[in-house]
RNA sequence: GGCCAGGUAGCUCAGUUGGUAGAGCAGCGGAUUGAAAAUCCGCGUGUCGGUGGUUCGAUUCCGCCCCUGGCCA
């Protein structure tokens, strides 16, 4: 039997936490979060976390479930979220997926293939040997090993040689034969909104916002993070958009000015990624959250599915 | 007011011994399978300040004007 889950989806700064909120006081629903930077714990302004007392409305599954100096993944995400969404459904309630990391999404309603975790050994070997011989060597060897992987891989992308090259080390099977198995989507039947706000707004929004953290503590809160003995700038969390160019800043390598424009444009460019991702989905309602009453018109739509959403709270 | 330097893409600048111009950044488009807020690929978007002159042809040379910065008054 496969039942409902909403996705709400849309680029970083597009109002998706309030559009969250304001649906869940209409429908039977609870959140999870679809973020992989809302998983670190004490990373709270630069990431736009929601506040506790918002938490306390609304709580969120998977926000503040590992220390920034661990790694979290897309596999990982899928076994967490599928079991969030059993808990919701246990409940009589539908889950409402939000977020903008759409490679979670993807994995999640399109399935992900199995495939051996990442090692962090192997990865420091490879990194070393790429040193010395430059990415598109190690390209080269991959092409030895895998050259199905290989022809899609471009030679400059060190992270996706790493990974290629790390599954091979580490379990003897080549990338491309872990990713020949079909692959099994979430049992569940998703229904997706996507929020789309015309690009000049969202980049004023984005602007807005990066101030307001700033304003707010985001460079003590990184100072706090550079603090910690176990964090350093090369770690997936530290690389996230904001933490990476205010670190640089406070490393003393940016201006205070420089490093706000460079989080800008990071920012930007990863909004304009999420969009691209976007564009490539199927069976998208599509929502402008700036104009309009966006809720009401989600609500309809979901009204229109029946069920469950017929009947509101 | 005088002298000097400059005015070329959204920004910072290069360049054209006269044949209408190109880098970086920004921006835009795309890819995306356990790091994805990551990583990578592609695309130059322009009254060359204005105006008159010389010339087959001026962004380039000359005159005048405008603007910016510096120095001198």
């Amino acid at each position: 039997m496969c039942k409902p889950a909403v996705c709400l989806m849309g680029p970083t700064a597009s109002g998706k936490t309030d559009v969250a909120i304001a649906l869940c006081e209409r429908f039977p629903l609870q959140i999870i979060s679809v973020d992989s930077a809302l998983v670190y714990r004490g990373m709270n302004i630069g990431t736009a976390k929601p506040d506790t007392d918002t938490l306390r409305r609304a709580p969120h599954r998977l926000i503040n479930i590992r220390e920034p100096h661990e790694k979290y993944s897309a596999g990982e995400f899928v076994r967490d979220a599928e079991k969030a969404m059993h808990e919701i459904w246990a409940d009589g309630d539908i889950p409402l997926l939000v977020g903008g990391t759409m490679l979670y999404f993807r994995a999640l309603t399109e399935g992900i293939a199995e495939l051996p975790a990442g090692d962090a050994e192997v990865r420091a070997q490879i990194d070393a040997d790429a040193e010395r011989l430059g990415w598109p060597a190690m390209h080269a060897k991959l092409a030895e090993i895998d050259a199905i992987a290989a022809a899609r891989i471009n030679a400059n992308d060190s992270q996706r040689i790493q990974r290629a090259l790390e599954v091979f080390a580490v379990s003897g099977r080549t990338l491309s034969e872990w990713q020949d198995a079909p692959t099994q989507p979430t049992d569940a039947q998703f229904i997706k909104i996507a929020l789309q706000p015309e690009r000049a707004v969202l980049h004023e929004r984005i602007e807005q916002r990066l101030d307001a953290m700033l304003a707010n503590g985001f460079l003590e809160e990184v100072t706090k993070l550079m603090q910690e003995p176990k964090l350093d700038r090369e770690l997936p969390s530290m690389r996230a958009v904001g933490y990476r160019q205010i670190w640089t800043h406070l490393a003393g390598e940016l201006t205070r000015e420089e490093g706000r424009y460079r989080a800008l444009v990071a920012t930007r460019q990863l909004a304009k990624r999420q969009v691209t991702w976007l564009r490539s989905e199927t069976d998208l309602f599509s929502v402008n959250p700036l104009e309009g009453d966006a809720i009401a018109a989600i609500s309809t739509f979901l009204a229109s599915k029946g069920g469950i959403f017929a009947i509101p709270k």
